[in-house]
DNA sequence: CCGTTAAACTTGCATATGCAACAAGTTTAA
DNA sequence: TTAAACTTGTTGCATATGCAAGTTTAACGG
C-alpha cells in the first residue's frame, strides 16, 4: 500500500525504541494472564483453547499443517497436544496415504468443551476490547498481522 | 491523551476480529526466534539478554522489583535467574535491611558478555526494523506500550 | 516477650517452547 | 530393487511461565 519508504526520505523521526521482542513478550504475558482469568474456570489454559480451536476449526487435519498454521515449532505441537489427548478432547490417527502423517481431531467432548469456552473467551476478548478501546485492539490486530506475514515470507532469507 | 472514547460514539465499525492472545503470542515467537538467531551464538537466549540487561540498567536491585519492572511472576524470575547465576553474569546476595530480600546484579563477567550481545540484539533489531519498516516498528511499540500500560494498571479491578 | 499477620522469596506441579538428533515411512536414482 | 535422499513426527535437553503452597523474616498487637 502507500510507498513502503525504501529510502531514509519520509522516515521522520521513526527511529523505534526499546525493544520489540521484550515489549512483544511483556505484553502476551499480561494479555495471557487476562484470558486465562477467563478461561482457566473451564479446565483450558489459553494455550490449550487456542489449540483446541484450531483443532475444531481446522477439522481433520495432519500435525505438520497444524503447527504451520499455529506457527509453532513442530515439536511443540506434538507435545502441546498430549494434555488434550490425555483429557480426551482431541484424538490424533495415522494418516491413510501417508503412514508417517497424523491427523488430529477434536472429540464429540472436545466439541462440547470448545463450545463453552468459546463463551469465556468471548467474555475475555470483549473485557480487552473494553478496557484499550476496541479502535486500540484492530489497530494492534492489524498491525501484528502485518508482521506476521512479512516475517513468516522472509523465514528463508538471509540478510 | 486524544480524548479516550468512553461511549460507543466513535468506534466507527472498529469491532476487532480474532483473538488478541493468539495474534500476540504467534507474532511473540516468530520475533524472538527472529531475535534468537541473532542473539543466540553469544550463548544467552532472548529471555536471557533481556533479563542481563534489565539487571545491568536496574543496577543493584531487589529481586520483586525486577520483576514487576519485567512483569513476570516472582517465581518465573527466580528461576530464570538461575542460569545467569550458573554461568557467573549475575550474582545475588541478602538485602542488608531486610533479610528475606535478594539484591540482584551483574559481575564483571555478566556486563562484558552484555556489551558483546548488545551488539547482536541491535542488529537484530535493525534487521527487524528493516523488514517492517521503521514506522511500522514505532507504531506497534507506542500500541503495545499503551496496553501494558491500561492492563498494568487494571490488574485488581473486577469488570 | 509471644503469638498473629504480612511481606519477600522459593518450591512443587503442570504446561509451553524450540533446537538438535532420532526413528520411521516415501520417493528417487542408480 | 536397494541404497541414498527427503519428509513427517517424536525425544532429549534446556529453558520459560504462572499458580498455589511453603519458608523465612519483619512488623504488630497485646
Amino acid at each position: 500500500m502507500a510507498t513502503e519508504t525504501n529510502t531514509a526520505t519520509a522516515v521522520d523521526a521513526a527511529s523505534p525504541r526499546g525493544c520489540t521482542n521484550l515489549k512483544l513478550k511483556q505484553a502476551s504475558r499480561l494479555v495471557a494472564r487476562h484470558y486465562d482469568s477467563y478461561v482457566s474456570p473451564t479446565g483450558l489454559r489459553h494455550t490449550q483453547y487456542s489449540l483446541l480451536s484450531a483443532v475444531v476449526k481446522l477439522g481433520p487435519v495432519r500435525a505438520g499443517e497444524l503447527a504451520t498454521a499455529l506457527r509453532l515449532d513442530a515439536s511443540t505441537l506434538s507435545r502441546n497436544l498430549q494434555p488434550l489427548i490425555d483429557k480426551g478432547y482431541v484424538e490424533v490417527a495415522t494418516g491413510s496415504d501417508d503412514q508417517r502423517s497424523r491427523v488430529v481431531q477434536a472429540t464429540a467432548a472436545g466439541l462440547a468443551l470448545r463450545q463453552q469456552a468459546q463463551k469465556a473467551w468471548k467474555r475475555a476478548q470483549l473485557s480487552l476490547n473494553g478496557q484499550l478501546g476496541a479502535q486500540r485492539v484492530a489497530a494492534l490486530h492489524a498491525l501484528l498481522d502485518e508482521c506476521m506475514a512479512v516475517l513468516a515470507g522472509a523465514e528463508n532469507d538471509d540478510e
